[in-house]
Formats: C-alpha cells, sequence, structure tokens
DNA sequence: TTCCATACTCACCAGATGGAGAGTGTGGAT
DNA sequence: ATCCACACTCTCCATCTGGTGAGTATGGAA
C-alpha cells in the first residue's frame, strides 16, 4: 500500500494518546485558555483562576494544574508570605500549546451553531 | 484592538464548552483521525474502525459514531445487505474540524518527548 | 439444518471522576 | 484571644464511564 502506514510505532502512538487524553479532559484546556488568553494576564493567582473558570471546583483546579505543571505547561511561583500567594504562568511550552489548541476553539466558536442545528434536526428525526 | 471581554455571554460559552467536550472525549478525536487521515480511505466500515482505532470497544465506537453524526461530522450509510454494511465518512464540517485538531495532533507528536521529560523530573523531584 | 458474517444493542458491573464541605497552617489585624 | 485570608488537602459519596460478554437479525454457504 501506497504511503505505507501512519503508525510510527505503538510506544509512540501510546505516548501521544497519553498527552492528548491529559490535554483533553474536562477543564486543561479551559485552564490554558484563561492563563494563555492574548489580552488576559500572565502571572494569575489560584483564586482568581477559581473566579474565571467558572464551576471548577478548588479539587479540580488543584489536580489540573499539577498535571500541568508536571508536563512542563505552567510554572508554579510560590511566595513566602502569609497569607499564601501563588501565581500560575505558562512556559513557551505551554504557550505553544495553547496556540495548538486555539485551532480547535475557534472552530467551535465558528461552527457551535451549525453543530446546534444539526442536533436538532437528528434529534427531531428520532423523537 | 484590546479585544475587551473575551465572554461572548453565558449562553455561548456554555455551547462552545459543550461542544468542546464532545470533541475532547477519550475516542472522538482518534476516530476523527482514522477517518480524516489525509492518506487514509474516505468511507470506513465499522469493523474496520473497530481494527484501526485500537483498544475501542464496540460499545463507545458506537457510540462515539452516533455523537459525531448527530453533530453533523460524519455521515452513515447503509447497505441494504445481508450482512449488514455500514459506511462511515466525514462531512466537510468534519473534516474542517479535523484540520483544526491537526494542529493540536501535530503538537503532540512535536513535544511528546519535552513532555515525557517534564515529567520524569518533576516525579524524580518527589520521590 | 447449522453456521457464519456484520453491525449492532443490552444488561451488568467495577472502577474512575469529580463535587461538597470540612480541616490545616501561619501571621497580622481587631 | 479570636478571626481572617489564601491555597490548599482530605474524606465521603453519588454519578458517570466504559469494558465484557451475550443476544439479535438476515440470507447465503456448506
Amino acid at each position: 500500500m501506497e504511503s505505507v502506514d501512519r503508525k510510527p510505532s505503538a510506544e509512540t502512538e501510546a505516548l501521544v494518546r497519553e498527552v492528548l487524553e491529559r490535554v483533553a479532559d474536562k477543564w486543561t484546556l479551559l485552564v490554558i485558555e484563561e492563563l494563555g488568553g492574548e489580552a488576559g494576564p500572565r502571572d494569575v493567582r489560584f483564586t482568581r483562576l477559581l473566579e474565571r473558570v467558572g464551576g471548577i471546583s478548588q479539587k479540580m483546579l488543584t489536580k489540573t494544574l499539577r498535571q500541568l505543571e508536571r508536563d512542563g505547561l505552567v510554572t508554579r511561583k510560590v511566595f513566602p508570605v502569609v497569607p499564601p500567594r501563588v501565581e500560575y504562568r505558562l512556559t513557551p511550552l505551554g504557550e505553544s500549546l495553547g496556540a495548538a489548541v486555539c485551532g480547535v476553539w475557534e472552530w467551535v466558536e465558528r461552527h457551535k451553531d451549525e453543530v446546534r442545528r444539526h442536533r436538532g434536526t437528528y434529534d427531531a428525526a428520532r423523537s
């Protein structure tokens, strides 16, 4: 067969999936978007993220941020003051992911009405 | 421009999230990738997808395809033969999503080693 | 008559997900 | 002495996710 296979290797494939799943969870994209919004602030505090990413719980925000930190996508700056002050910021790597994700984000914004229309048609057809 | 607020409205925001979550689940991206691979076949049968998207179960493949169909991203062509023959194909809308997703896919392939390295460092630092 | 292929659908169930709400530590303000 | 701010961390628990394996329909082949 021409162009052989796009399969790079089982291991690479597994890694791609692993990273993809990390990125593609319920909150990660929202948090990245919030940290990387072009006009938005660069360093963001925990509580501010909690407010901006509406609906997220403390637990999930913490977890999401830890995962992003582990993957080298955000840095966590702790100020030894009281009450605590912690600031999160996208790393260059995180920013590059934000840019890539931006394409999907834009697709959704551009096509959401079309998607909604299709859903309506589909649902109506079998009710 | 300052682009003031990126917040379009609570309703739009909700829709974006809804579509985003649909797209960002465990299997959707894999299935789209399989249907939209540039060198890959256009019309794909159920069983073939089952083989190509390794690890997916019948149940989840069916569910994923139904969701994609509902959103107008794939068409489902049923041939009235026996044994059954069903072919799936990306719609133009689905292809445009595939293109957008491609950016993320490429990011992952390009940066997966870096991510893996960060993970190693992070894990080592607190073991 | 029995088997087979294909594309499902369904019931069951373990494990993962994630929300709610309480608890923690510290030092300054009241 | 008490309270508060902030950024967590922990436990409990309901819901969701998704895998397994069985069942279904149909007509042709053996």
